[in-house]
DNA sequence: CGGGCCCGTTCCGTTTACGGAACGATGGTC
DNA sequence: GACCATCGTTCCGTAAACGGAACGGGCCCG
């Protein structure tokens, strides 16, 4: 798993595991355990590695979901950022809509808003008896504790940013 | 460095180092020795216990700043994300302004925009002649082709997200 | 063909990270 | 006071991650 992704980076840049070992100042056994998942190496070794091949540590500990995506029929959302404030958490989300019959979604707790900024495509989204539309740059609010959908208009897929708030309780 | 991170981690959750070596499955001896740096862990200790914490590997492996920043008197931003459609680009930037004087920005190409999702204290800002104010949850948006500014009002520090949309030329 | 070179894997002795047990310190209860 | 539970650290034998050396295989060159 993680091996492979050490393995994976070192090939694309052409370097052998006898000059990446050396390069690193580990041992070739060292390295050859880690790509091949025969070692669980300490956090040295493998900033070592990763530091020769110049990537960050966390692009190759594979986190297992470590980005929540949330997939419907329509809607893609990926998980960008929690922030836990005092009064409410925010989640930010980028979102992509696929053209075609939309999703529903149902109602979130009371006081939960959202908060929607086209980056690309145009969207019709917010409680169902009263969508709003917005296109690429627009910016669409409301407060989702009542079914809401969210539909691309026309063929172009839409891309956005989602901002959930949840206050606290 | 790591160790600290992770003692600080367990400790805002209230929980004992004895705890929480019993819920990683791992010996107390292992969990105190990391925690005081003293020994080198491996990915799968150090795995077991991030799990139990809730939080990703990263949290704890201190990058040195992957994400490029953007650092002035008052306001602190981080790119989280680059969307570069067909009309326009967009940069969506996870912010923080510093209570004080605030910050001014020089204007940006004309038909440069700003969207703002205030999370938590209070913010002011938009074109210098014509600011605006939103609270947790507020909402601004302002045409930044002329010097703008950023002020966080009270004394509470602001966070918020940033969406810059840069149109094509 | 033989020799040299580098490849990645395997072997092996050393180092060290591991978990369990023992330890002293602290706080609550009777 | 004695008692008990739990805290975090330290001790210690075991398991395993470490680096160096040896190994077999592939390639190039004389």
């Amino acid at each position: 798993m993680i091996g492979a992704r050490v393995r994976g980076l070192r090939e694309e840049r052409g370097i052998s595991l006898s000059a990446l070992a050396r390069l690193a100042g580990i041992g070739k056994a060292t390295l050859s355990g880690l790509e091949n998942g025969t070692r669980n190496p300490t956090i040295e070794t493998l900033y070592a590695v990763t530091a020769q091949l110049g990537v960050p540590l966390a692009t190759v500990l594979a986190e297992p979901a470590a980005t929540p995506t949330v997939h419907g029929a329509a809607v893609h959302a990926t998980l960008l950022e929690v922030f836990a404030d005092a009064d409410a958490t925010y989640e930010l989300y980028r979102m992509r809509v696929a053209p075609g019959p939309g999703q529903l979604s149902p109602a979130h707790q009371p006081g939960v808003t959202e908060h929607i900024t086209v980056f690309s495509g145009v969207l019709r989204a917010g409680p169902v008896d009263a969508p709003a539309t917005a296109a690429a740059g627009g910016y669409l609010r409301w407060t989702s504790d009542v079914p809401h959908s969210y539909t691309a208009v026309g063929d172009e897929e839409v891309a956005a940013s989602l901002l959930l708030r949840y206050p606290r309780a």
